[in-house]
DNA sequence: TTTCATATTTGAACCCTTTACAAATTAATT
DNA sequence: AATTAATTTGTAAAGGGTTCAAATATGAAA
């Protein structure tokens, strides 16, 4: 924990209890969490925590760039360590979401029609290969 | 006219004057509408014209594909005449969203990892020439 | 330690998008 | 015309997220 804790205030943000919980938990937890289940997790520990420290947070992390939000679709926002660009992949049946690791160019496209690129998003929807398995949906 | 209401027929709609005003501005205006901007538009037309209907008219377009979905961020949905995938750039100052002809074999991937793919998000986010022509904000 | 100022957390109210649902309207059948 | 089915409407409600002021914790100064 003290590694946490060193690692926000080099950032200049107050390594809280809070901060230090939520940052562990997202450290930990590679599965693109929701606001909702963070605090799900965590309100086990703080009994008193707030759902809007959740949100402060999240967003304090993705201004200091600790963290990325993540927009695939389904209207949830989600979130994860800072990492690499990558893409992902969303099941439709089990809702989880899975990093692509595919060799992507696309990531390092910095212009398009004049337009100047910050972000570039890639993300794909269907079936999970455990949710076809469970279904004996291998067509293909 | 005439055209829209057969091109409804053929899918098996009823060619209802609010479905017909609906296709016909997704059809004209491709800047991708929120069903907010589609309300607003044709509210004036229809001044009793109900949210839900746009909502549930957008939903049954989705469902015959006549129209796709859009997810760029910012938790909105957006929507467009159902066309060949293809990318889109949205601008963070202006809020536009623009249509990305890029070559991007990315969308022929259907199965990545074992997952089996329905469907492909490709999207950026940034300034756009305007934006940063009247910003004088072009460096490179 | 005590005091005071600042930063953070909390919880309630609120906004916005979307869905649920039942009543009202319209269209299609008999 | 009468009955039935489909569609629209409007209200309520769910869900995610923000705003804001009061409560609490933190940290520096005295
Ligand atoms: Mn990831
Ligand atoms: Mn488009
Ligand atoms: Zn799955
Ligand atoms: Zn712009």
């Amino acid at each position: 924990m003290k590694k946490l804790y060193e690692f926000l205030e080099e950032r200049g943000i107050s390594p809280t209890i809070q901060r230090l919980k939520i940052l562990k938990y997202i450290e930990e937890n590679l599965k693109h969490p929701t606001v909702d289940m963070i605090y799900q997790e965590i309100s086990k520990e703080i009994p008193t925590l707030s759902k809007t420290t959740i949100y402060n947070t999240m967003n304090l992390f993705v201004e200091k760039g600790i963290v990325s939000e993540l927009c695939v679709g389904e209207g949830e926002v989600r979130y994860e360590i800072n990492l690499a660009p990558h893409a992902h992949f969303r099941c439709t049946e089990c809702g989880n979401i899975f990093d692509v690791e595919l060799d992507l160019k696309i990531f390092k496209i910095k212009k398009v029609d004049g337009n100047q690129i910050m972000h570039t998003s890639v993300y794909f929807t269907g079936k999970c290969s455990e949710c076809l398995k469970k279904k004996g949906m291998i067509n293909e």
